[in-house]
DNA sequence: GCATGATCATGC
DNA sequence: GCATGATCATGC
């Protein structure tokens, strides 16, 4: 949470820290709460569902006239459960040993809730975690019991308006994921202690994320790392946006399909799964699943059957979307080398042109861990499974799509027709993908051109699995 | 065999 | 209806 003075309110408004004068409006009496309990303080969070803050409670005139009223999370704290949080890095309340977090809802395509965005949890400190051990880490002393506040964000709505649309929460870490996040913190430790921290990436991990933080502009100051002299982005913990619409839903009690546990890790999990069938046939794995195929021109049917054997023949692997895992396939020809480019969400001109980089929905994609699923042509000409791997991108490589991701939004700004091929890069260019010829879009040169879309050279993808 | 362009099937 | 992942088609 940020500190009171980050928001300018006047510490003079703010009742004594012990004594609780719940002065709440709107016809709804509510009891107090005790500060030493999280059920209590759960309870007590809970009577906020359905409206908003300003519902609630009477905000001085101060906080009222201010324009940027400040955070959410911080007004709760001050006028309505009037308290202040400490200083220290501990949990904002701390004899119960919770922390609170309200963090942001939107409606997606079904109108289903979902998170606007990863939750951050703290900052990650480069110079104190080497020091830690999971046990002592600040980040499980401040985060391992979380009340989840849920507030429907609306960029027109203040956001002492924005009304709590779902139950809170209290996020139990032990109870949630504990083993998953837990090797998520060791990776990202142990990268820092390689002098690693400038390489950091949101795709190294499955829910616990290492994400950028602050204006992420190039002047943004850099921090220093204590095992390399080059300076590394701010980053803090956060968890991941798919991670936290799982928390939401409730899902996490019915997903079960890849038994994840204390002992097995998400990779090895994955490996479990499609252990049983490598080297076997794809026509002899689809048998088994009773998928028929039906034209050749079916061109989900690769992917399909790498659910299947993830799901045990089931049709969705709720932990993938959770960790934000991208599923790609690869078919590799008789000669061992894959035949396609991978392809991404398309752009539009009109967009590009006014986005950045660290905003982009390519780099939003690329900074995931990705499941590759692996089949191979053999020499009699009977295509197999091989085996699926776990990859996220290389710094380096991250970087070099960046850079054709700056060259396409230069170059549509000049000539949407002209844009990077993929002679020009060893690892992206760009490419139609659209419906057919005629699924054409404005350019900023007023004209219309074919939908594009950035694909990453079969090329490299063949040096990606060359080198694991 | 590769670069480039075109398009299909699917799920939401 | 449309975006998306994937594959097909063509020309050199």
């Amino acid at each position: 949470m940020a500190k009171n003075s980050k928001l300018g309110i006047s510490t003079k408004s703010l009742s004594p820290a012990n004594k609780l004068d719940l002065s709440i409006r709107g016809g709804v009496a509510l009891e107090s709460y005790d500060k030493t309990s999280p059920d209590s303080i759960l309870a007590f969070a809970s009577h906020l569902t359905g409206k908003s803050l300003a519902e609630v409670v009477d905000l001085p005139a101060d906080v009222m006239n201010k324009k940027n009223k400040g955070d959410l999370g911080s007004l709760l704290e001050i006028y309505y459960f009037k308290h202040r949080p400490p200083t220290n890095s501990g949990p904002d309340f701390e004899q119960a040993g919770v922390e609170l977090k309200a963090t942001g809802l939107v409606r997606d395509k079904n109108r289903n809730f979902k998170a606007k965005e990863r939750l951050v949890l703290t900052m990650i400190n480069y110079e104190d975690i080497v020091n830690e051990t999971w046990e002592s880490s600040s980040l499980l002393k401040k985060c391992q019991l979380m009340l989840l506040m849920f507030y429907l964000y609306e960029k027109q709505v203040e956001v002492i308006d924005r009304k709590f649309v779902v139950d809170p929460i209290l996020y139990r870490m032990v109870e949630w994921d504990i083993d998953t996040i837990r090797r998520d913190w060791e990776f990202i430790k142990q990268k820092i202690q390689e002098g690693k921290a400038h390489e950091l990436s949101e795709g190294d991990t499955v829910f616990l994320r290492a994400a950028r933080k602050g204006a992420g502009g190039p002047d943004e100051p850099l921090r220093k790392q204590p095992y390399s002299q080059l300076g590394a982005k701010a980053r803090a913990f956060a968890f991941k946006s798919t991670y936290v619409d799982s928390v939401v839903s409730g899902q996490r009690a019915i997903d079960n399909v890849l038994k994840i546990s204390a002992t097995v890790s998400f990779e090895e999990a994955v490996a479990e799964k499609f252990s049983a069938y490598s080297g076997k046939s794809v026509f002899e794995i689809s048998e088994k699943f009773g998928m028929a195929k039906t034209s050749n021109s079916q061109k989900g049917f690769h992917r399909q059957l790498a659910v299947k054997m993830l799901a045990d023949g089931g049709n969705s692997v709720p932990e993938l979307e959770r960790a934000g895992i991208e599923l790609k396939t690869i078919r590799l020809g008789a000669n061992g080398k894959a035949k396609e480019s991978m392809s991404f969400p398309g752009f539009k001109f009109l967009d590009i042109v006014n986005e950045h980089w660290e905003e982009s929905s390519f780099l939003e994609k690329l900074d995931r861990k990705f499941l590759f699923v692996i089949y191979r042509t053999s020499s009699s000409g009977q295509e197999i499974f091989e085996r699926a791997l776990l990859w996220n991108m290389p710094y380096s490589d991250l970087m070099e799509a960046q850079r054709v991701w700056e060259e396409t939004k230069r170059r549509v700004a000049i000539d949407a027709t002209d844009l990077p091929k993929i002679s020009e890069s060893h690892v992206a260019h760009v490419r139609p993908k659209g419906k057919d010829g005629s699924d054409k879009i404005p350019t900023p040169q007023g004209g219309m051109h074919l939908r594009q879309a950035f694909w990453l050279n079969s090329s490299y993808i063949n040096s990606v699995l060359h080198n694991l």
